[in-house]
DNA sequence: AGCTATTAATAATG
DNA sequence: TCATTATTAATAGCT
């Protein structure tokens, strides 16, 4: 289909074997066009030239990643294999894991418990126990840290009450003087530092317990 | 090129679809062997039919997987890729799945419990109390299945020591007589026979709870 | 890039 | 499906 028949052999003129290339990549590519159009079909055809430029056509009714799947389902070749089976095995593992911990997580909570044996029980129990145990020794830590914030806060107010009796006197004693409310306020503060100076360490007010309410 | 010139849409009519199908697949087989044959391009055809069935072709100097590989070099898309990461997704999930579970499995055993708030350790205490609760009833109901089983052994016991008796009573009577070993036994099973005909349904030895021991 | 003589592909038909 | 063939489509070589 030329001014000559040609042999089907590479053309060693390399600008004739270009030029032959382009010709044909769009013959070919019109083809596949036309064949998807006329019969339905799904093509994918990818080409790479000497230059190494890519040329593709995928028929729009598909797209590569499903031709692929078709063609490792058609050929059984794994085209993804390595990759892609480690990974599945990766999930199957997993899941297996998270079953074998959905069981237990039911166990613990008295859920499916029928089929256990006694020393399947006996070890559920002791879990449970300890469970427990841990439970109490946070609970009653938290009891504590409570009485010990309460004891602060009674301390505290302990502290506001002698400083309140100490402005009540300076008021009565020096009316008239000082009642500008800056130097008022800087007063009480002054009083606070004097008190706790005053104080053994033991029974200064610390800062509260952080937090202590967002735990509870 | 051919008898008429067609108009490149949907051929509806099927035969000749497939016809037409068969002839235009190979047509673009032979060109793309061609291709690479005079011009030293990679090609990859892949093309599946409406039967689904699959043809293609792959550059004897190459492989599919290499020619994805470059593909995808070349138009930055991601391939397999996609997949990969569809599956990487899937273990990400199943893993986070994992570690809540694993949590809350710690928690149950009084572990790592020092984070929680007031609420969480409340529904904690619930959780386990509903466990042992569970629990429990599971033990009771095997202790009553136990004592069941104790009496039973006691109704039986009872059972062989009054056929013993019975069968002391025989050898002292009619000593010489019937000491054959086979009569011997015979008459104990019918004395077991009798025995238990004569007992109210309710006192007779039922079969043991099967497998009870199995499951202590 | 175009052009066109020539070959190749194929639609219709048997 | 297979073979034939009239016709169109693709393209090799040329400009």
């Amino acid at each position: 289909m030329g001014r000559g028949k040609i042999e089907i052999k590479r053309i060693e003129n390399s600008s004739n074997r270009q030029v032959t290339y382009s010709k044909r990549r769009t013959g070919i590519m019109k083809k596949a066009k036309e064949i998807t159009v006329l019969c339905d079909a799904k093509v994918s055809l990818i080409i790479f030239g000497t230059s190494g430029k890519m040329h593709d056509y995928i028929s729009p009714s598909t797209n590569l990643v499903d031709m692929l799947d078709a063609y490792q389902r058609s050929t059984g070749k794994k085209l993804w294999d390595a990759k892609h089976e480690a990974l599945s095995n990766e999930i199957d593992r997993v899941k297996k894991e998270n079953d074998s911990m959905q069981i237990e997580l039911r166990h613990l909570k008295g859920e499916d418990i029928s089929n256990l044996n006694h020393k399947e029980l006996m070890a559920l129990e002791e879990a449970l126990e300890n469970g427990l145990v841990g439970l109490r020794d946070k609970q009653s830590e938290i009891v504590r840290m409570m009485r010990k914030n309460d004891q602060m806060l009674e301390e505290e107010h302990k502290q506001l009450q002698y400083m309140w009796h100490q402005q009540e006197l300076a008021n009565m004693k020096g009316s008239g003087v000082g009642t500008d409310q800056q130097n008022h306020d800087h007063d009480v503060y002054q009083r606070v530092r004097d008190y706790q100076s005053q104080m053994p360490f033991a029974f200064r007010v610390q800062p509260m317990q952080p937090n202590l309410h967002e735990r509870m």
